[in-house]
DNA sequence: CCCAGCTATTCAGCATTGCTATGTACCGGT
DNA sequence: ACCGGTACATAGCAATGCTGAATAGCTGGG
């Protein structure tokens, strides 16, 4: 999409991969592709992979390597009770930063 | 509040500024006593007017120096026709992006 | 008069984060 | 053997916000 789309994830594209972790565990090839799919066009390889090895290294998930039929082995993160209740302060803080915007919006015009 | 709302906030403090300036201009100073009033306890100085500088350098906000009777000359920003522009823009990524996070919000639960 | 405190702006150096580009490695089909 | 798809890692870069300090004007108290 974007400069401002790259600008926008920093901060939030941790909170979404956490999110969609607390769904299910998954892998890093499979997390890119489904954010491509979803709309997130210009989400590199890169970033993803440089991101769950962050949070691993926090402690926010666990991690077990998983053989795949396709390729090399996966490595599967799955989010622990400290990355749930990291999630939870991050939701907190996108409620807070929402409702200003939406203010901000509506006042605006 | 922490470092989760700094993270977050690279990428959306912009476009804050920009919609605050929507409704009227404004300079640095008071732009971040606002802010702060508004929640943002720990938004810095420095940030607020280094902002105001590059938005001012990429055109989208135009400069005048207003005497001010209680210290130095003000520089009062307000948006002009690009800003206004790049604001939109601005908005249309946010929806982007605040749709895709409620989703995962109601679907991670 | 002088200094403290509020108003108002600027700047150098740092940390974090996402992107680019590239490299490594495993597998199946041809 | 080679190529394309799967899967992960990493070094260097750009953008942005924070820290901390400096500069400067104005007003009121001692």
């Amino acid at each position: 999409m974007g400069k401002q789309v790259t600008e926008m994830l920093k901060g939030t594209l941790e909170g979404i991969v956490l999110a969609i972790l607390s769904g299910r565990p998954a892998y890093g090839y499979e997390i890119t592709a489904w954010l491509r799919d979803q709309g997130f066009s210009d989400i590199a390889e890169g970033t993803i992979y440089a991101l769950l090895i962050r949070i691993e290294q926090r402690g926010l998930v666990d991690v077990e390597k998983v053989p795949s039929e396709k390729g090399p082995p996966r490595k599967v993160y799955s989010l622990n009770a400290e990355g749930r209740a990291y999630l939870e302060e991050f939701w907190r803080t996108w409620s807070f930063l929402s409702e200003r915007l939406e203010q901000l919006r509506e006042g605006g015009n």
